[in-house]
RNA sequence: GGGCGGUUAGCUCAGUUGGUUAGAGUGUCACGUUGACAUCGUGAAGGUCACAAGUUCGAGUCUUGUACCGCCCACCA
């Protein structure tokens, strides 16, 4: 056997399974005739940067289940892949084009697709390898993009298949505009942020004004701005104040143009003045307004955010300081009645967080009614389930809300949208919705064709992901024998992104739903609670943590923190290195120890179990127990607490106990085989938590040739579990850490051996078979039995619960000891009072579980029978 | 405005259908190392389970309300 260094070397070891993995293409996942599939598609990471501590989680939690899979006997594949993010990679490789004091257009469009493209593949190719040096078990061989160009190809096909169906529309609405990126925002992509504003009151002169009457009708805005281009006034048709100006001309400000007083049920008499400005080209409510009452659309700004020629004086300038200009001018008029403070929610650009502009724009649309319903129903019949539970609610209640979504974005990055516009056709006939680039056009033949400038919204693509990855159109095997997919692991904030567009994309064009588990995991935060991200410097990196305390100590300690959000800071991986290294050396301890030749060890077969000594009987039930319970909160997707059951086991049970019981008996072959058939299906289950370590000391164990990522998960052997020893066991160990806290209480040192006496009565003599275990570990020197214990003599040492006496009066203090007892005596009267109260309640008996009554009865008999014990105790003291 | 989550030891969190004396990790303190591991071992201290009321024989757990923190959604200009 090989020399093993003290410490787990995880830098040697990490790099050598990863490539040994990848060499042996222990991942690939493939049709597999007689096998049933588990397959989950990665949340493709943008290639806009590197990862983060949150894909390392969301990693984690994949790789966790599919590795768990793969020895369960699943075919697994875990497909890996990056998504070009359109806005997002495009932003930063402007930054980067910035820098040179350049824009996009400097370069022009095909400059600038090479520049991202080299983007993609630095960025694409890191991310890959941080996955790897994670531990992911992926299936590399297939890892995509979401512009490869047979996912591509799907892409357009999907595009043309709604078009077809009546789903995609062009049309002239409101949408969320980005003045900086100079594109279209999905409602998703605009975030809104708390800004406290102002409310502006304006005065509107109303023309042909009698003297004596009202003059002006006040409007509150909260965006001066659009006010140039207003096409109406809007009031309540129930407001009594405003009967008489309805109908009426009013003259605008500053533009001096004509506009009427309109009413309108959206109105809300109660807000500001009972009076809204009508701007239809610049929000989205008046928009509607605009619709039902025919008004003209006067779009006042160009697509940058400065006010345009329709904005007359204002012409040219930025629409911030256009505000500023004509809340001047209203004053300087007199025609600013009053200023307000006002709390109100303003939408951001999600990627550059400029203030979005709600803009009149031509854009396409996917109609997302017909679409959502069956969504929905997947949902609700619990095909498709959200763990944890509540976020079923935010999915459906966005869903049953749903509206159209705009996918038509003016940047560069993305996938073009198949549509052509023939030149030679009249305007509105001459659309060309088609996969592949047409030649000619299909109604006059015309070779004069253009594509649309445009390209689709990210998610376009990223909602096919489930089955394009898989090779949807073309490759019909794999889709089928993968897809559904099996679970999802996600953030929330992409429920309504990416989980939901996938559930509508799978339904309409695979016809079954994507995956049947979502498992929605928190947000990692830092540890003051902020989310952790690049631009607020707060972020650790998860290479960093690999570099310093190894990947598998990454990986357990997010894991093991991860209930809810997760608050990192850097101590917090040291549990994780401090367990990998304990794992380490308590196999190192195992192997020096034993020389078993046959190491292919069946507990059921090579060991007579019934022979077995206490410990070892009770470390093969604890074993069991735990697998029992390990199996149920991974199928719960209860990582943490698989965690908890798996480093309490280990640590407390087989290192604490185990080991230290047998660490002078590793000549008998029976507990050689226990110590290591324990320690190797130990091995096995550690695995999808921590790779490394549980690989390379797999290879040590040298049980099988090959990997333990292939290696089966142990069966539950339920007939092993022995309950009686397990409950020997459990008071062995209860007495020896009481005697242990006597030692303590008393000073005497912990190695210090010490007399043991049973009182004969409660002697039971299967703890006579264990003194062993009693001399070794609670460094009892002499356990001696007596018919009756003198208790004077016991008496200072005696202590109740465990049912033994240690006579070592000369060594403590007596007079302590009677306050020690005296103090112990009322709290067991008063707990006996308690019980007894209970216990005469009738409808306790009648009501609590019989098994109850019964614990809590004896409870009564032991209490009583140690108070008085006690109280003879204290009496024999004097 | 609507919805969701949280509040348990100094810190980070478990606590699964209500059932003995509420747990762990970490930090603190004490003691300990003759060969698995100081990234270790043994032990101690530390909690009115946010607050209030209710249901119950029994509430950290269920109900209602309050406070604070966080998140998501929403077109009140």
């Amino acid at each position: 056997m090989p020399e093993l260094s003290t410490r787990f070397d995880f830098k040697k070891v990490e790099s050598f399974w990863c490539k040994y993995w990848e060499d042996n293409n222990i991942f690939h996942g493939q049709v597999h005739p007689d096998k049933k599939s588990y397959s989950i598609v990665i949340p493709p990471p943008n290639v806009t940067g590197i990862l983060h501590m949150g894909h390392a989680l969301n990693n984690t939690l994949q790789d966790i289940i599919i590795r768990y899979k793969r020895m369960q006997g699943f075919e697994t594949c875990w497909m890996p892949g990056t998504d070009h993010a359109g806005i997002a990679t495009q932003n930063v490789v402007e930054k980067k084009l910035a820098k040179e004091d350049k824009t996009r257009y400097d370069v022009g469009r095909e400059e600038m697709l090479k520049q991202l493209w080299a983007w993609k593949k630095e960025y694409g190719d890191t991310i890959i390898n941080q996955l790897k040096k994670l531990g992911a078990s992926c299936d590399w061989s297939r890892t995509r993009f979401t512009m490869d160009d047979q996912y591509s190809e799907a892409v357009r096909l999907v595009f043309v298949k709604l078009y077809e169906k009546g789903l995609i529309y062009k049309g002239k609405y409101i949408i969320n505009w980005c003045p900086r990126c100079q594109t279209a925002l999905s409602d998703e992509e605009a975030e809104h942020k708390d800004h406290q504003g102002s409310l502006y009151y304006i005065k509107y002169p109303i023309k042909d004004a009698q003297t004596n009457g009202l003059q002006f009708l006040t409007v509150a805005t909260t965006r001066p701005e659009t006010m140039l281009g207003d096409t109406a006034v809007a009031v309540n048709p129930n407001d009594e104040r405003y009967k008489n100006v309805l109908g009426r001309t009013l003259i605008l400000p500053l533009m001096e143009r004509e506009i009427k007083v309109i009413s309108d049920d959206f109105v809300k008499p109660e807000f500001g003045t009972g009076a809204v400005k009508v701007t239809p080209a610049h929000d989205p409510n008046d928009f509607a307004m605009g619709q039902r009452h025919q008004l003209e659309f006067l779009n006042v700004m160009h697509p940058d955010g400065k006010m345009n020629e329709l904005a007359g004086e204002f012409s040219g300038i930025d629409r911030f300081e256009a505000r500023e200009a004509i809340l001047d001018a209203l004053e300087e008029r007199k025609l600013l009645e009053k200023v307000e403070q006002h709390a109100h929610a303003v939408g951001h650009c999600y990627r550059c967080h400029t203030v979005v502009e709600p803009y009149l724009s031509k854009q396409w649309f996917v109609k997302m009614r017909p679409l959502a319903e069956p969504a929905v129903q997947v949902v609700k019949e619990g095909k498709v389930k959200f763990h944890p539970e509540r976020w079923t609610k935010v999915y459906l209640n966005w869903m049953e809300n749903i509206r159209d979504w705009c996918i038509s974005r003016q940047i560069w990055w993305g996938h073009r949208i198949p549509v052509w516009y023939c030149q030679d056709c009249p305007q509105d006939q001459n659309i060309i919705v088609s996969v592949k680039a047409p030649a000619k056009c299909p109604q006059c033949q015309s070779t004069n064709l253009i594509q649309d400038e445009d390209v689709l919204d990210t998610w376009f693509s990223s909602w096919l992901w489930p089955f394009a990855t898989f090779g949807w159109p073309e490759n019909k095997a794999d889709v089928n024998f993968f897809y559904p997919t099996s679970s999802l692991f996600t953030a929330s904030e992409i429920i309504f992104f990416w989980v939901a567009r996938m559930v509508m994309a799978g339904l309409e064009f695979i016809g079954d739903i994507p995956f049947e588990d979502v498992y929605i995991h928190g947000t990692v935060r830092d540890s003051k609670g902020i989310k952790m991200s690049k631009s607020l410097g707060n972020a650790i990196d998860p290479l960093e943590i690999i570099g310093e305390y190894g990947a598998d100590a990454l990986r357990f300690s997010l894991i093991i923190n991860s209930g809810q959000d997760l608050y990192i800071s850097k101590e917090k991986f040291e549990v994780g290195r401090n367990f990998a290294n304990k794992i380490w050396n308590a196999s190192r301890l195992v192997l020096m120890n034993i020389s078993l030749e046959e190491r292919n060890i069946d507990l059921t077969k090579d060991v007579d179990t019934t022979q077995l000594d206490l410990a070892s009987k009770w470390i093969i039930s604890k074993f069991y127990i735990t697998l029992k319970k390990i199996d149920l909160a991974i199928e719960k997707y209860r990582f943490s607490e698989a965690e908890n059951l798996i480093y309490e086991f280990f640590w407390h049970n087989y290192c604490d106990w185990y080991l230290e019981i047998i660490k002078n008996k590793f000549d008998d072959p029976n507990i050689q085989k226990v110590a290591f058939a324990i320690l190797e299906n130990f091995i096995r289950i550690t695995h999808p938590f921590m790779p490394f370590v549980t690989e390379e000391i797999w290879k040590n164990l040298s049980v099988k040739e090959g990997a333990l990522a292939i290696q089966a998960w142990p069966d539950l052997k339920k007939e092993l579990i022995d309950e009686k020893s397990s409950e020997q066991m459990q008071t062995v160990i209860e007495l020896i850490t009481q005697i242990r806290n006597i030692k303590a209480q008393w000073n005497i040192k912990p190695q210090q051996k010490i007399d043991l006496a049973f009182s004969s009565t409660k002697k039971e003599n299967w703890l006579t078979d264990n003194e062993d275990i009693l001399k070794k570990i609670g460094n009892i020197d002499i356990v001696s039995y007596q018919e009756q214990l003198d208790i004077k003599e016991a008496a200072t040492g005696l202590v109740e619960q465990v049912k033994f006496a240690i006579p070592l009066g000369s060594l403590i203090d007596i007079e302590q000891e009677k306050k020690r007892i005296i103090i112990q005596k009322d709290q067991h009267t008063k707990n006996c009072v308690s019980l007894e109260k209970r216990l005469g309640n009738q409808k306790f008996l009648d009501k609590a579980p019989e098994a109850v009554v019964a614990k809590e009865k004896e409870r009564l008999v032991t209490l009583k029978d140690k108070i008085k014990e006690l109280e003879t105790v204290i009496q024999n003291i004097g």
